[in-house]
DNA sequence: CGAATAGTGTCTGTGAGACAGTATTCT
DNA sequence: AGAATACTGTCTCACAGACACTATTCG
């Protein structure tokens, strides 16, 4: 049995979301090539073996070609695979999901990518309407044990910017003495030393992740 | 540029896992063929796109094929992908964990199929021993908030059995009627009417999973 | 001053762990 | 009777939500 001659096609999808106008969004892009060219779709493509060290890097290798993001995290969704998906054969898809703050989307380019709140993706070519929906589910039940939501701002934020990116993300309103009580005990943050945010009434404390990498609470936030 | 024509291997790879002596097994089989012949391996083969709807399919067949075990959870754990990981080349295989009750485990056959702690599983080759921890891990943090360990056990158990299940997968001793009294509000068992088990001291009432698929609650067990 | 946002203190209810205590069967 | 396992009742503590309250700045 030659198993090694039948190799299906692989390649790799990548949800990028942020938050805007208080809801959680999709970053999409117009295909320009067969099949379904012209149509709204994940930002994906082949897995390159030549250049990419694996499914990872080849994630990041299409979100720069394609979108030219820099994404402030990229992790790993799950893989989807048949030949139902894709008119060009069985095929396998590692799907990723990417968080970035808003003002790390491209300028909407040449029409070429669009923003879309998750909740009015539909439509989408091949099973890419699925992996987003795994994408968004994944992302409401990482963000209430783990830091996740804090990925979708900038560098330094006020705690009521954080709380604002938990309450977007999980759907919810939260409370604001405990939130910052339970941020303050799980150390997810740090001060910024003389760092003030002057953008509302009054100045807030600016501050940080604590940790660089997303981290994952023992408790419900 | 021909994408389609550099297509690399798809695999998929199966821990399947069982109770045993008070800790988690891990099914391993020796492999019968290079590469890494007559070393002791993780479950799993090359996707066969003609037969295979897809990569789920694919686990099950391996699972038929090499170790003829009926399993009864799969889910898929996380795609593991890269050049270094298989000496045949770029290779990307589609890791899944099995859960199946210590009975249904193939009596110990013609030394193909070995039972092993997984505390203990060490120098596999490939990335195995990467897969097994990640499946570890995976299992330990699902259990605390679903009715995962209870697919460790046979259709009917009764709550002592199922909370050993439950201690030995998380790795620490339950409450006792702490552990009841969630049991009863999450409606994670319904008892079997009239079915009492008589193996110990005194007859306990019978339980079965009251859903038939893995179900996730929303506060931690 | 009043509005708006930032941040604090305190009360209360719920749920989890600890543990004592009861029930039933076997040897 | 005594051991072993099954099962129940109650106490206490920790934590989450609710909400009132203070603080600071802007218009």
């Amino acid at each position: 049995m030659n198993d090694e001659l039948m190799r299906p096609i692989l390649t790799v999808d990548v949800v990028p979301m942020c938050l805007r106008h208080g809801q959680v969004h999709a970053v999409l892009q117009r295909r320009n090539k067969p099949p379904e060219q012209d149509r709204l779709a994940l930002i994906g493509g082949y897995v390159h073996p030549e250049e990419d060290e694996n499914a990872a890097a080849a994630a990041r290798r299409v979100l720069a070609q394609k979108g030219g993001m820099r994404v402030r995290v990229l992790e790993q969704l799950m893989t989807f695979s048949g030949l139902a998906r894709d008119a060009r054969g069985w095929s396998a898809s590692v799907a990723y999901y990417a968080l970035l703050a808003e003002r790390d989307v491209p300028a909407a380019a040449p029409g070429l990518l669009t923003i879309v709140p998750v909740r009015e993706v539909t439509g989408l070519p091949f099973d890419h309407d699925a992996i987003v929906a795994a994408a968004v589910e994944r992302l409401r039940r990482r963000a209430s044990y783990s830091s996740l939501p804090g990925f979708f701002l900038e560098e330094t934020f006020t705690l009521s910017a954080l709380r604002e990116a938990y309450r977007i993300t999980l759907g919810h309103t939260i409370n604001d003495s405990a939130f910052r009580r339970k941020i303050d005990e799980l150390h997810v943050v740090e001060p910024v030393p003389g760092a003030m945010s002057k953008s509302s009434a009054r100045p807030a404390q600016l501050y940080r992740l604590a940790r660089p990498e997303v981290t994952e609470f023992n408790r419900t936030l």
